[in-house]
RNA sequence: GUCCCCUUCGUCUAGAGGCCUAGGACACCACCCUCUCACGGUGAGAACACGGGUUCGACUCCCGUAGGGGACGCCA
């Protein structure tokens, strides 16, 4: 099959979680057929569009590893749609001559005023087609007029979703819609229309919130005489009560995600379960999402975003991860939470303690509030908790540990937990009751790795130091 | 108000008329492992919105009700 998919975002914001699962969902349908992935900004309103909303976006699909086809394009790396206004207009004018389309004088109160009435009398809200068949004499002097689609009113129009199904909807019910504006410039209708048949889209797959747009849509690609595309709308992505998601939900734009250091593969795997199943599986790494991928398995009910959920997905994520490249990954974590650059020895040091970081972290945040411990200088201020475990027997059982410390060749975890038991054997009490000062005394917590192998990466001298300092 | 869509454990969902004593995952609880905290392991509790049909048989099909979401702009 012959695919191509666009994302279409308009840079009026942030890259926003649905958003993101929109262009996941499109990329991986293309990918999945081999097929083409556009990125086209939708641009076409002046006021609002923004340079830096469209550099997030792509900031955002790139951190996501959502690549396109379209770069390199006149300059950019995207398709810009306020650039085709022209062809746009054409499209309009054509309509126009065709008898598709007319103009309409109405204003903006006039029609306001109108709607306005309409829903006093609990009418539905839709232009009543004034302008519809008057002769072009009755135009009234100096108004720019805009430009509305002459739409079917009787019959019915059926569209086949990919992902809903059959839905079929009265052509009374559509009205005619601009097209074109008064200052000739295009309205979203026409716009994505016009592009998404001149970049050969076959695969319309969007947000569910334009699924009655469709019906609109489908409108202009027959009065053009265009193949009208395949559409797939999703489900929207509600926040965790229920209610459209919003600031008070929690993250809403992809950075804010990344900034609290999840990994982006998570961030996809869990958008694209959210509304899409291949049987029980749960961890769906990308090669296998784009295996899998189908239109005709994505669900049809708006799904609530579980912020839970996603940590522990992220959780796994940065189990799997190997040390090195997650090392590399935390080390502007720990850099923020330490508040100064980490030297090389330290960034080794970080690795080598990945593999006891990974299993108690969800995200690279979790990594540097667990890792500060190890680059910690000068003495710790102890908690209430930690100051309970350091009794001053604790302090002599750690000041006679710590000779024998001294004394070992062979400091690795193994050989101190040795001693530590040994120790602990003879004075008849738990492994703990001395492995929880020590713990305190290295890392200033009564939590923390175990500790006889933070003892060993730290190194003898270091660990000597710490107990030295805490007692 | 009009039109469109949706409705299985708390959440995401499996389920395409008998495979369902309704499965998995996250969360929660208990136990095991254990130097703390985690990871891991084992186990428990937890759902077919409601009412009518159709059928020998309905979570699955149809209708209605309720609830939720979306659209109704010279925004996208």
């Amino acid at each position: 099959m012959h695919v191509v998919t666009r994302f279409a975002p308009s840079p009026t914001g942030s890259l926003h979680i649905g958003g993101a699962r929109t262009a996941l969902f499109c990329w991986l349908f293309a990918k999945h057929h081999g097929g083409k992935f556009l990125l086209r900004v939708e641009d076409t309103d002046r006021a609002r569009s923004t340079p830096e909303s469209i550099e997030t976006i792509i900031d955002g699909m790139k951190w996501l590893g959502l690549d396109w086809d379209n770069k390199d394009y006149e300059g950019r790396d995207y398709y810009s749609q306020f650039d085709m206004r022209g062809r746009h207009a054409d499209v309009a004018r054509q309509m126009v001559a065709e008898g598709k389309a007319y103009y309409c004088y109405a204003s903006p109160q006039e029609l306001e005023a109108m709607r306005a009435e309409q829903k006093a009398k609990g009418l539905p809200q839709r232009y009543d087609g004034r302008w519809r068949d008057r002769p072009a004499s009755d135009a009234p002097e100096g108004v720019p007029p805009v430009v509305r689609l002459k739409t079917p009113q009787t019959g019915e129009t059926t569209v086949t979703d990919a992902v809903m199904g059959e839905i079929t909807v009265q052509n009374s019910q559509l009205d005619d819609m601009v097209l074109l504006r008064a200052d000739g410039t295009p309205t979203y209708m026409l716009a994505v229309v016009v592009d998404d048949h001149d970049m050969g889209v076959t695969h319309v797959i969007r947000g569910d919130d334009h699924m009655t747009n469709t019906f609109r849509q489908v409108q202009i690609y027959n009065a053009m005489g265009w193949d009208v595309p395949t559409f797939g709308h999703l489900p929207m992505i509600l926040g965790p009560d229920g209610s459209k998601m919003s600031k008070r939900h929690g993250a809403q734009a992809v950075g804010e995600y990344r900034e609290q250091g999840y990994l982006p593969e998570a961030v996809c795997n869990y958008l694209l379960r959210l509304c899409w199943t291949h049987g029980d599986d749960e961890i769906i790494p990308q090669k296998k999402a784009i295996e899998w991928f189908d239109l005709g398995s994505v669900g049809r009910s708006a799904a609530r975003f579980d912020f839970v959920k996603l940590k522990s997905l992220n959780a796994h994520y940065i189990r799997e991860m190997p040390d090195n490249e997650l090392a590399k990954l935390a080390v502007p974590f720990v850099e923020k939470k330490l508040g100064k650059k980490l030297a090389p020895a330290n960034v080794d040091l970080l690795e080598k303690a990945m593999p006891d970081l990974k299993p108690r972290a969800s995200t690279l945040l979790d990594i540097a509030d667990m890792s500060a411990f190890y680059f910690h200088e000068g003495a710790f201020d102890f908690d209430a908790k930690a100051q309970k475990i350091m009794t001053p027997e604790a302090g002599d059982a750690l000041k006679e540990l710590a000779a024998r410390m001294e004394g070992m060749d062979d400091f690795s975890g193994s050989a101190l937990e040795e001693i530590f038991r040994a120790y602990a054997e003879a004075k008849g009490v738990k492994l703990g009751a001395v492995a929880q000062p020590l713990r305190v005394a290295l890392s200033g917590s009564t939590v923390s790795p175990p500790i006889f192998h933070v003892a060993d990466l730290l190194g003898k001298t270091e660990t000597l130091k710490r107990i030295a300092a805490a007692l």
